[in-house]
DNA sequence: ACCACAACCTGGCCGC
DNA sequence: TGCGGCCAGGTTGTGG
């Protein structure tokens, strides 16, 4: 669920409060969303709920800490702690993260529970049970392997155009690759192949000097636009506070089949590129 | 490099 | 009401 602006948005919700707040306690409801610290080496282990040397080492790795930053590299959301080490959280596709009272109702998907030195919760709610945390000496380990951020000062046209350059695959997968580009998704991937009338299915290198100029810009704004309107909440998404977003009423073709392009009026297609469901308009983007 | 597919999970929706 | 099938905003691993 939560792309780039979703997980900007949650960032922006979570600083104030948890910026100085000191963990007093972990509640593990779900073993596989530990990550990292794993139980040494095993990749594949028979699941156990809550109770492994991994979730234990996971607990008291983090009890006692304070959390001095919160931010966002790609679709991960980085906690920066007083003993140096990074917690980690993806929210994958239907991951919250939620504060609430220590005696608010508790969700039966909230499977991991921070308690925190002021009476309140960080909530990981996880319906699919597909999220991840992480605590780590380096967030290296973790995000070290992502592309540039899309929306950085520093992220030229020039930039863009070099990375695309040699690619022979199609333009929908790799804008949706994180390790080519940090944090679009399938929506903000089709919106922008939209905005820059480019067919999902074009391969990367065929792309002219214009074109890659177009697509750059639209990435931009597409992601630009989903910030400025507080995410897309198709179903799941919801902020930090458990507010909805708004720019689902914003896209122009991202799950719109059969309603007509904005732009000339034929009817938006779904097709499959690279397994994902892909909305486009036959006439616009060739 | 690139691609297709399965796996990880639960729930909503559709047709029968 | 129930059941099977398909779909879902993400990522990773496997095999070709």
């Amino acid at each position: 669920m939560p792309e780039l602006p979703e997980v900007e948005t949650i960032v922006r919700g979570l600083r104030e409060p948890l910026f100085g707040r000191k963990f007093t306690g972990v509640r593990v409801g779900w073993e596989n969303l530990v990550a990292r610290p794993r139980p040494d080496g095993s990749t594949s282990s028979p699941r156990r709920l809550a109770e492994g040397p991994a979730v234990e080492e996971f607990e008291r790795g983090l009890v006692g800490q304070r959390i001095l930053d919160v931010k966002r590299r790609g679709k991960y959301l980085v906690f920066a702690l007083s003993g140096g080490e990074s917690l980690i959280v993806h929210l994958r596709m239907t991951g919250r993260l939620l504060i609430k009272n220590c005696d608010d109702e508790l969700d039966k998907h909230d499977h991991l529970i921070f308690e925190l030195d002021d009476g309140r919760e960080l909530r990981f709610n996880n319906m699919r049970k597909l999220g991840r945390v992480y605590l780590v000496d380096d967030e290296d380990e973790i995000v070290g392997g992502l592309g540039p951020e899309p929306l950085d000062d520093d992220f030229a046209p020039a930039d863009f155009a070099a990375l695309l350059s040699g690619r022979r695959g199609m333009i929908k997968p790799l804008l949706l690759n994180q390790r080519f580009v940090a944090g679009i998704g399938n929506i903000y991937a089709d919106e922008a192949l939209f905005a820059a009338r480019i067919h999902p299915e074009r391969r990367a290198n065929t792309l002219r000097g214009e074109e890659v100029k177009h697509l750059y810009h639209a990435i931009r704004q597409v992601l630009a636009q989903g910030i400025q309107n507080r995410g897309t909440t198709l179903s799941d998404y919801l902020d930090a506070e458990g507010r909805e977003g708004r720019n689902q009423e914003h896209l122009r073709v991202f799950r719109r089949v059969g309603q007509p392009c904005p732009r000339c009026g034929t009817p938006i297609k779904r097709t499959v590129v690279g397994g994902r469901g892909t909305y486009f308009c036959l006439r616009c983007q060739k």
